[in-house]
DNA sequence: TCAGATCATCGTCAGGTGCG
DNA sequence: CGCACCTGACGATGATCTGA
């Protein structure tokens, strides 16, 4: 697995580098207690476990010997095994294994590395995105929303004085839409087009995605939503077997950028009765993601719309886990790399600390 | 210019891990 | 033990490169 590679790299058979390699410290490191070094070993890191360490000088197996690098001393226990290699036996060694056995988080290994760096490395921190200012909110699903599924255009009127921390109340008659504007949701999200109308009526895209879009920005920034967009059943990201006909997600940007889910069941009764649901941050879900619960769904088929619409929350929980995974492994491999070039320098500086020692031992011998 | 190769990114699934 | 989260693996898709 290559998210054990790097820890290993750290951890096991090369030497603990954890204040040696301070990006400060680059290109500058220059051992400073060289008459305390007893022999001089370049271990080479290795991802494989149990590596033997190589060691350069000859040193005799089972001999406490004392690593230098950068100014650091470590006492290192060193017995050969079985083929003739020297390994390294620290009595942590074991612990260490074992925890790294376990799948490791790119964001705790990244956190330890930084925690060795210099403070120049930034930490990933834990999300401290403020919890869902929305915590219970009206949802009103329009009389219109066609039961099959797919949405007509309608218009959205934003309150001209929306509550704090509440969604714009949905309502408005159907609007044609454009179809340019119901072809790729990936294009329709995140359109904030105020300039367009100048009205506190919104176009809205339907089929894939729907936005609600802010007429002034600012109005709404300040009460941290942007923009929302809901995704309708069956097409683009969400499947028709993900979610029903009739299911709705909505997902809003509030004003600091986090993005907000909910899953809204749309089940207009066929005299057009518009159903209201609850939304609420329930604590098993994250910060960021509300879900809205459904008053009295009894029938196996609002069951089943149920089921899906977990589903779907599941997927882009999912999604959003799996980009944050991908931003953490390429924070990480980049740690890596800094590290590896820290670490090249430091070696570079030792070999030619090395030579100037020899010849200077030579001279005098001399 | 175009077809194929290569690479990057993304969504999804499955399985491991941590925690209450 | 169940749930939520994390992450490797896999496939799909689009962008870019390359040689004919």
């Amino acid at each position: 697995m290559p998210g054990f590679g790097g820890k290993q790299l750290e951890m096991d058979g090369s030497i603990d580098d954890k204040s040696e390699d301070s990006p400060s410290s680059s290109g500058s490191s220059q051992p400073q207690n060289l008459s305390t070094v007893v022999h001089t070993i370049t271990a080479v890191p290795t991802a494989i476990p149990n590596q033997p360490v190589q060691v350069q000088s000859v040193i005799q197996p089972t001999q406490q010997s004392v690593i230098q690098a950068a100014g650091q001393i470590q006492t290192v226990q060193v017995e050969e095994d079985g083929e003739g290699h020297l390994v390294r036996t620290d009595p942590d060694i074991e612990k260490r294994r074992e925890i790294l056995s376990r799948r490791p988080s790119y964001r705790k290994i990244l956190n330890e590395l930084s925690s060795a760096e210099a403070p120049g490395i930034a930490k990933i921190e834990e999300d401290k995105e403020e919890e869902a200012a929305i915590t219970s909110i009206q949802t009103t699903i329009p009389s219109y929303v066609q039961t099959s599924g797919q949405y007509g255009g309608y218009c959205i009127k934003e309150p001209t004085e929306p509550p704090s921390h509440q969604l714009p109340i949905i309502y408005g008659p159907p609007v044609p839409l454009p179809p340019a504007r119901m072809q790729d949701s990936s294009k329709v999200r995140g359109i904030g087009d105020a300039s367009q109308d100048s009205s506190s009526y919104k176009k809205v895209t339907a089929g894939q995605t729907i936005q609600i879009a802010a007429a002034n920005q600012n109005e709404l920034t300040t009460q941290g939503l942007q923009t929302i967009t809901m995704t309708n059943a069956g097409q683009g990201a969400v499947t028709a077997a993900a979610m029903p006909a009739g299911t709705t997600i909505v997902q809003y940007t509030q004003g600091d950028g986090s993005q907000q889910f909910v899953t809204v069941p749309v089940s207009i009764s066929p005299a057009g009765e518009v159903q209201a649901y609850q939304i609420r941050a329930p604590s098993s879900l994250p910060a960021g993601v509300v879900m809205a619960t459904p008053t009295g769904i009894t029938s196996p088929q609002q069951l089943a719309e149920e089921s899906a619409r977990k589903r779907e929350l599941r997927l882009m929980k999912n999604r959003v886990a799996a980009r944050e995974c991908r931003k953490k492994k390429k924070e990480y491999v980049k740690c890596l790399e800094n590290r590896v070039a820290v670490l090249e320098q430091q070696n570079k500086a030792l070999i030619e600390e090395l030579k100037q020692l020899k010849d200077l031992y030579c001279h005098k011998n001399e």
